[in-house]
DNA sequence: TTGTATGCGTTATCAT
DNA sequence: ATGATAACGCATACAA
């Protein structure tokens, strides 16, 4: 391995001569400075990020958290569209990316403790359970923290902008002439009572009444729970004529139900979805749905989180919220009455 | 920040001693060790990672690297299996995953460059253009690499048997009464050599003839080019009865190209894909295809990384091939003659 | 069994 | 403009 020590005794010059040269300083002749920055060049020289870092206390290195408790694993495609994009920004500001998790082989360690044993300079909370006290500990803790979709007391988050996404969907099927709605939804998050909250007031101000049948809790990425969901609603005796899902890869277990029971979208029934992942638009017929703006919120996430670490005194916590995009598909019938 | 110098002031012992206690070294007295380490964790020590990697020349990280020149990225489905499970491996044994690539912020450095900067114990080197100078320079340098789905001289690697998938695929479709076969394949990389061979010596074997117009190229996860490639099949004077795609995303463009041709699968066209992604059992028809052993191809080529990490005087480079497993789905015809 | 001394590669402070 | 020196936190060879 190539150190400045090396440098500095093919140069004649001191160490510290070196560090000067290649760091830019500006105390350190032309001369010298081309001199070491060339042998520094022919020698194959490359800085030692450990050594670095143990010295200056930044690892310029960004922890990544994926706790994969409601299926918000890196293979869901909402959640590996924003590790692309935060990986992406991040090294393009100079950032190495890591991932956080427990226990690390025999060691046994919460997140914080992972960040802190990696010297992380701050971490992106992508995906997490924000009732596990260990994301708590982390997110109140002195490491910059950006979280996503859920947002902690003076901290930066990244939100997707649920209101408007579920606002966008209900008067869509609204125009379409459906009145008899049902929705049904994931794990009581801060996320889902956004969504619903805003598909009741939505409902409310076009003057559409939803009775507490319609509103059907089941869980987030998991067909299964909506596929029972789905069977229910088709039990009463007064169906709705459209379904809301908790997202893209729920409807799934619906679309399954709704086979079984030999009715057809959008004929039959209509259904929407959320997240407007890649899938969803590859299904037949294509899905209603709203697409959450992950690339951007990943790139955000990772730009602010840049910005607080580099400039703490500069820096104030705030919360971004990044527009999605109505996908009108063809799961929505257009009701010829109404 | 807490550090071994705290524990050694708050015990009255010096640093080495606490150093040995915590690492659990022989030579220190049960007393003072369980002392040593009732106090470290009353005081919420945390060894530094990069302190230690420092001092001892290994960082119990090793690097992952995506290249996407080939729509590799980590959000395709085959891939982000492998992400996932060299990760949940790599942290069982005690590492860390951190990504590899080009151009870190201002600094530009290749990825063998990227690899040393960081210190990364070893690389595995997921997805990739393995003609790439930048790839071929990291799988040659002194760093332990393990590269997936390609070899390289005296190193170790990971492939999907892709001699094994394609016959059994063939061996599927010539059941089913199939005999004028089509295959669009990806572009020329080993993996493609070998399923091309495989294609062509096993409709040998079975005595089948392929024109050489049914063999047309495409690109990997690339729904257009295949979709191009399946309406120069159809333009043919003599249609094949059934088309092999590249892989599962590339088969929804030959998807597109048949539904405008009107053409309806399987009844009139017969379809396979590769790579049994999630996404091709949610089709309907149901995809048939063969699916490749993504998990386990991750965690062998972390388990197989830090063997050669950790003992490197027992190692010796291996090249291990993971099983797939055909899944039939519905996108075959069974043909009444023949 | 414990402690002293040294160095990993780098940067920062302070002389020169 | 340059260099000597120390320090970041840790682990280890060696002395006590």
């Amino acid at each position: 391995m190539v150190t400045i020590t090396d440098i500095s005794k093919a140069c004649g010059v001191s160490r510290a001569t070196v560090s000067k040269a290649l760091n830019g300083a500006p105390d350190v002749s032309q001369d010298t400075a081309k001199r070491v920055r060339e042998t520094a060049k022919k020698l194959g020289y490359l800085p030692n990020a450990t050594a670095r870092a143990l010295k200056v206390g930044r690892s310029y290195n960004i922890g990544i958290l994926f706790s994969d408790t409601t299926g918000g694993g890196i293979s869901h495609e909402y959640f590996s569209q924003i590790l692309e994009s935060v990986k992406a920004e991040a090294e393009r500001l100079g950032y190495d990316i890591t991932f956080i998790s427990k226990d690390l082989g025999a060691m046994s360690m919460d997140y914080y403790e992972h960040a802190k044993y990696r010297s992380c300079d701050g971490v992106v909370i992508a995906s997490a359970d924000f009732t596990d006290p260990a994301i708590i500990r982390l997110a109140t803790s002195e490491i910059p923290t950006v979280t996503l979709d859920y947002t902690f007391d003076s901290r930066t988050s990244i939100l997707s902008d649920n209101v408007k996404g579920m606002e966008e969907l209900v008067h869509f099927v609204y125009e379409k002439g459906h009145r008899k709605i049902a929705f049904i939804h994931g794990e009581n998050t801060s996320v889902t009572q956004k969504r619903l909250v805003s598909f009741r007031k939505t409902c409310a101000a076009l003057g559409i009444e939803i009775p507490p049948e319609y509103i059907c809790p089941a869980r987030y990425h998991d067909p299964k729970s909506s596929g029972l969901a789905t069977r229910e609603l088709l039990a009463l005796s007064d169906r709705p004529t459209c379904i809301f899902y908790p997202d893209d890869l729920s409807f799934l277990g619906g679309l399954s139900e709704l086979d079984r029971h030999d009715i057809s979208i959008p004929e039959e029934m209509s259904v929407v979805g959320y997240d407007g992942i890649p899938l969803s638009q590859v299904l037949r017929p294509k899905l209603t749905t709203y697409r959450q703006g992950a690339e951007r919120m990943g790139r955000e996430a990772a730009r602010l989180l840049v910005e607080e670490i580099e400039s703490p005194d500069l820096w104030l916590p705030q919360q971004i919220t990044v527009e999605g995009e109505l996908l009108p598909g063809k799961t929505v019938r257009d009701l010829p009455d109404n």
